[in-house]
Order: C-alpha cells, then structure tokens, then sequence
DNA sequence: GCCATTTGGTTGAACATTCAACCATTGCGC
DNA sequence: GCGCAATGGTTGAATGTTCAACCAAATGGC
C-alpha cells in the first residue's frame, strides 16, 4: 500500500517557514551589501576567502570546489569571471596533468582585504548582534548537526 | 577615527560558517529534489503554495511577492514562466486599475498536489529527522527573531 | 482640479547557476 | 601493458535572478 506522507505539524509547519524567511532574508541582505560594496555575490566572496586560507593562496579546483560549497561547473565559471577580474589566475597541477589550480592574486587578496571589515560587520549586525550567546551555541549545533546529516544522506 | 572591525572570534566564525554551510547544503538539495520530482524549483513551488492558500486561490502580484519572499521583478519573470507552463492565471484587478492578479489554475493546483508530499518528505527528512524536539524550538525561536530583526533594519 | 510623488508592475540586459555532454588523464583489474 | 571505468575539469545551452529603466495609474498637497 502508499505510504502515508508525515505532514508536517503546526509546530513543524512554523518552524519551517521561519527558517526559510530568516535564512532567505539574511542571505540576501549580505549578497546585496556585497554586491554594493565590492562588486561580487557572496559566492565569489567565499572562494576568494577559501584561497585566502589555503598554503600558498592556492587550492585544486575540486578542493575549492568542496570548500566553498559549490558544484564543480558553478566553480568553473565563477573562477572564469574572478580571472577576468584579475582576482585569480589559473596554473595547471604539477603532479596531475588533469589538474588545474587556483591561486589568488595580490590584487585579489586586497580586494578581499578591502571587502571583509564591511562584510564581516554585515554578518555581525544581522545575525549575532540579534541573538543570544544561547542562542549563538545553540544555532552551531544545530547546524552542524544538518551539515552532517545531509552529507551522510 | 576609523571604527574598528568587530571581527568574529573562533566561536562565532564556526557558527557562521556551520550555518552557511548547513542552510546551502539544505536548500540545495530540496531544490534538486522538487526540479527532479516536479519539475520546478522550490521558489516557484512557493509561489504555488502561496496562492494555494489564498482566498480563492488567487493574490494581487505584490502581496505574492511579499508572501513568497521575492522581489517585484523576480516575480514578475517567474509568474510568465508559470503562466506559460498553465499553472497560474493572469487577471486584472477590479479595484486598481494597475493591478494584477495570479489566479492558481486547476492545473497548477493539481501539479502542486502532486509534488507536495515529496516536498515534504524531504523537508521531514532533511530537517525534522535530524534535530530533537528542543532544537526545532530553538530553531523555531531563533529563525523568528532574525527574521523580525532583518525587516526591522 | 493640477501637478508632483508614490505605488504596482513589467521589461531587457547582464549576470549567475544548473544540467548534460564532453574531453583528457589517471588508476585499476587482470 | 591493455582496456575500461572513474576522476578532474570545461563548455554551451537553458534557466533563474538582479538591476535599472520604464510606463501607467493612483494619491496627496495646495
């Protein structure tokens, strides 16, 4: 016989549509910023700060890939635009001639370095300065918890 | 003076970066579920269940956006695009002549039905199922008080 | 009533993302 | 080493989103 779908409750229904009106919210109100003050969304601004942290301000695609979220194409043509925006270069990997490496420039980095206190100060104001220490912890673990288990699944 | 960045320490960093990760793993997945299972994205699923809900299954564009959590111009492209697939109507508003109506069709009403127990499956499944009752309060607390502090600022 | 402003909505172009197809290289089974 | 599946990455087309410009109708001040 069908299976019968468990609808979600009123409690369930609620928590649901908070979670994607807050995250929705906040998610585009720091992409507008970050369009507005440095002139990229913020998925080009996360790989620019994953490169930013890698040994040598340089990542293999695919790790940069994992890194910042991103599906290998997206990543191909993200990485196409920051070098035409002088932000990264391309080099080919020394030990796997499928390889290609991203390596963030000089200017790539300051851009970044200029980008960050704006940004950084975005996230502050609209997400921590709302809620409680508490709630600061308790929203770590529950994302941790969701990140690990939509990996597992 | 130039005010000093409040930058984030280790805690908050790997809060936000949790969260980050967490809410894009979640909304990725559910979408490529919904354009699997019922061809559409989940942003155009909103729109549906928006209307669905609407008295006579129909809402005036703005009040649409609104409840969808979308700009004027996204729902506007987004509206054609549903229109062309059959499942939401165009009507003229009575009392302002400016106005547009989106009339949930039979169709779409129909399409919906169809994609809605999936859809929440996968909600269930990716959401629900990894937290305890006590972190869907807290989520559910925390969600309501950024969202409430994001349309204040 | 008239004009300026605001509101409601659409449009087209630029940009971003997805999807499937593709090519080259590598690693593995044997 | 040969054949073949798996890996790493790119590409182009289709789709979705943003941004700024725009038009028409309604509203408010006077």
């Amino acid at each position: 016989m069908a299976v019968m779908t468990r609808w979600l409750d009123p409690d369930e229904q609620r928590t649901w549509r908070a979670f994607l009106a807050a995250s929705r919210a906040l998610m585009d109100t720091l992409d507008r910023e970050l369009q507005r003050d440095a002139g990229m969304p913020h998925a080009y601004y996360e790989i620019l700060v994953r490169l930013s942290e890698a040994p040598g301000r340089q990542l293999r695609m695919s790790d940069l890939a994992d890194a910042a979220g991103s599906s290998r194409s997206r990543l191909s043509h993200a990485v196409a635009r920051l070098e035409a925006a002088g932000w990264v270069r391309r080099e080919d990997c020394p030990t796997d001639r499928r390889g290609q490496i991203a390596v963030l420039t000089d200017d790539g980095f300051a851009t970044l370095a200029a980008a960050a206190p704006g940004h950084v100060e975005g996230v502050r104001r609209h997400l921590f300065d709302a809620l409680s220490p508490a709630q600061v912890d308790q929203l770590r673990r529950i994302s941790e918890t969701l990140a690990e288990h939509l990996t597992r699944s």
